[in-house]
DNA sequence: TAGGGCATTGGACTTTGGCCCAATACGCCA
DNA sequence: TGGCGTATTGGGCCAAAGTCCAATGCCCTA
């Protein structure tokens, strides 16, 4: 299992800059891949990962503080390392509230711009770490039947079967039954392995 | 039950300042302290909860974001607020980096000054009860005797009875016992509770 | 219309857990 | 030294959960 390479998405108008960073980051061993314009940038259909942005935040189409905006109601979730020629320091401050890694006023030091980088790439690969694992576990959730939806909810609420078949008008047995092929579909061998499955799935106790 | 009121501590060296700023936000209906020094604030022994600080950057003694550093270290959760006449984008940065709520450069508009003592506010009110469960739930961790949390451990981790008799060395008789104390003394009535429990106390699974 | 997935129920049996009783042994503190 | 808290074990009993077996009724699709 080789690690996927990191790739670093630039996005910048200045010509002359955008090489000169590409060149930079490219000698630090990563992959880059470089937009003259937010627009080519979000015109591309697929995004390796892990990876980040470094973006300019003047951009002839689209401002840079406005596609992070569209790439977190898109629920994008790459990091985002803001570069600026005449930045502001609201500006800067609504970035990081918006959780950019960094914002960087040009001309910044070439050692401050690879940590920032180095840092972004460690919080997508947790990222997509996470993600992976959310897919998985949700392909799990979804192989249950709704009636066993219920079930779990209520078993990971700490509700004896007794309790359970009560609450949905059917039978201890029944319960049991639902309750067994719950345990086999999420590959879990006990209450405690399914609360800690149940509460990464987003899944609520019962009441 | 009335609300505890909540008081914003400010930290600003000018004089003519600190008293306009005392003035808006006591009429906004908050309680408000008033330091001139970074050292005048800490010497104050106590802290009134739910709070926040509005803090100058330049300050005579401390600098403001050492100030929040120190704070920081000294694990006070308190939100913080900057204000600064001569501020930097990089200050700016390092500030929302470590937490804070807003950086404000004066002059600033008293509603962006507001919203982000509500926000503040709240954060901490959020801040309070997380900090008092967390007291509750410790409390009854520390009734445990070592060896109840030991089993709580292997219980927490979908453990049957036997497996951890075989695990401490013991007969499954004797982990029943320390099983149901843990269950008393936690208040948990079911594994599933238990689990959530140990979690909020940070309590890992054995293995 | 036949089959498949889903929800439901039953019986019989084993394992596991929880709770009652009581008892022994160790270390530590007043 | 006498108690107190802690850790340990036992027996017996019942409730709960898991695991085989098998069966019925419903809806939807091929």
């Amino acid at each position: 299992m080789s690690a996927p390479k990191s790739v670093v998405y630039i996005v910048e108008d200045d010509p002359s800059f955008r090489k000169s960073m590409e060149r930079l980051i490219r000698a630090s061993g990563f992959e880059v891949v470089a937009f003259e314009s937010a627009n080519s940038f979000l015109k591309k259909s697929s995004v390796q990962r892990p990876a980040c942005i470094l973006l300019d935040v003047q951009l002839p189409d689209i401002d840079g503080l406005r596609l992070q905006q569209e790439l977190l109601e898109k629920g994008y979730n790459l990091p985002i390392i803001f570069m600026t020629g005449h930045g502001t320091i609201p500006m800067s401050v609504q970035a990081m509230k918006k959780g950019a890694i960094d914002f960087l006023p040009k001309p910044f030091e070439t050692k401050n711009l690879l940590s920032a980088i180095v840092k972004a790439l460690e919080r997508d690969t947790q990222n997509v770490q996470e993600e992976a694992l959310k897919k998985e576990i949700n392909v799990l959730i979804n192989s249950l039947t709704p009636r066993e939806k219920e079930v779990l909810r209520w078993v990971i609420s700490g509700k004896l079967n007794k309790q359970i078949a009560y609450a949905l008008g059917i039978t201890e047995k029944t319960v049991k039954v639902h309750r067994s092929r719950v345990m086999q579909k999420t590959k879990c061998s006990s209450v405690a392995e399914l609360v800690r499955f149940a509460e990464q799935a987003n899944i609520s106790p019962a009441d």
